[in-house]
DNA sequence: ATTATACGGTTATATATACAAGTTGTCAAT
DNA sequence: ATTGACAACTTGTATATATAACCGTATAAT
């Protein structure tokens, strides 16, 4: 059995994740059975606790493993539910080399009512900003974005917002962002008319639908939209189970 | 300026964590701003480095916080492809409780070709069992399930797999599961006529499709199939940014 | 002016140690 | 048979310490 090589340039605990990891996957150590406790795996591998634990910890944070006070370490089984989808992806392909362009269509000043004042929290007659969007890569479309924005003097992100022709400002983090936090979600949706025409998809084609609600510092609602995407311009990838991350720094 | 309670239950490290997304949260700290250094905080709150490093490192793994050596460590601007979802939404959907039942339309053994042996790598010919399930709660049909088992007496797998008639027992992972990793893919698409029919929903309505590639621990695509998920039963919602995660014990 | 070197401050890695807290099994007393 | 006390073993928390790696800047040498 493979120990840690104390001479090796990569730090023993990552040594230790990857010798772990490799056990799991090759069933040397199956879902269900306890790791070697934690004193033997030092014993064994000529490491401190400490780092033993580090090891062990970034396992238990990956979902390889679960931790019980008492009574030990054990492998966990693939659990489904464990997936996590990244929108990492979607930055791919929002990259600018690849020849992004921002187009507005529609920026205009109204009252808000209905959906909006629901969404947002805010009350009827509010002014707000209506924001209309296509992204193109390549003069191609790809996307399309509806955004209201609530459209307070006292609040300084509208005015930034306007000048926002690039999706990396809005999302990458300027530094000075007065957004808080965000909730988001995803949907399958077909194309309506007008997003099939602007984005130059037959009618009823299938689509993701990204809304997103942006919070500022006081938790007030500060902007609500969503990205309608053509289901051929993305998909969302993930794996689960004995893969070998790469290793985070800890 | 709170500082850490030592008489308190909660350990120093969670209460180091509140703390620290608390300032965050209430701009104290704001996006790119260097927070102090571990001496620093160390010498504040009265303990140990390591406690202080645990603390930050959880930070980290939530995406809060970059730590940079020889520079410092700084607060990240909420990044919107940090943003993450999870299928666990759907195990409630599809818990027990909610009357899940699931009825089999077809299993048969043909042989291998086109699409499949593309998708699973194996030879033309290679025999191959499909299945098609529909996924009831309240028996209202809610998915559909189609896939493709490599059919080889040599994998024990499929004879398992033909039993299932709960989801839970297919991927809350039985312990003995012969499954090694999985790649999962989330698409938009519309229900075709049939899927539409054995739903009891209209032709062209939006839907999730779930693909999922099963390996064992050889490797070997052993299960390639998708759910189809109409999208008024599923809608992926996540937050980024400054929220309270439950803390995980470290 | 450019290049090296040194220094102070930062995070990263690793060890050794101690005690707390939870689980399980043993064994004796009831 | 049940209970209770205890020991053995496990993971969890926390401290103290040492060294390495890294970054930026100031300083000296070229």
């Amino acid at each position: 059995m493979r120990k840690v090589d104390h001479d090796s340039y990569e730090p023993s605990y990552a040594q230790l994740v990857r010798i772990l990891q490799e056990q799991i996957a090759v069933e040397k150590l199956r879902p269900g059975d306890r790791l070697p406790s934690e004193s033997q795996l030092c014993a064994y591998h000529g490491v401190s606790r400490m780092t033993i634990r580090r090891a062990i910890n970034m396992l238990v944070e990956q979902g390889v493993v679960i931790a019980k006070q008492g009574q030990g370490t054990f492998v966990k089984p693939m659990q489904f539910w464990a997936a996590t989808f990244s929108l990492g992806q979607l930055q791919n392909l929002l990259s600018d080399e690849s020849g992004i362009r921002i187009r507005i269509l529609q920026t205009s000043i109204s009252q808000a009512g209905g959906r909006v004042t629901r969404k947002m929290a805010i009350r009827r007659g509010q002014r707000i900003l209506f924001i209309r969007r296509l992204i193109l890569s390549q003069d191609k479309p790809i996307m399309y974005h509806r955004e209201y924005l609530v459209y307070d003097p006292s609040r300084p992100i509208v005015e930034s917002e306007l000048e926002v022709t690039s999706l990396r400002g809005l999302f990458e983090g300027t530094g000075n962002s007065s957004i808080k936090r965000s909730v988001l979600s995803i949907e399958a949706t077909v194309l309506e008319d007008e997003e099939a025409q602007l984005l130059q998809a037959p009618v009823a084609t299938a689509a993701f639908s990204l809304e997103h609600l942006f919070y500022d510092f006081e938790d007030r609602p500060v902007s609500w939209g969503w990205f309608i995407c053509p289901a051929a311009n993305l998909r969302l990838t993930t794996i689960i189970g004995a893969h070998n991350k790469e290793l985070r720094k800890v």
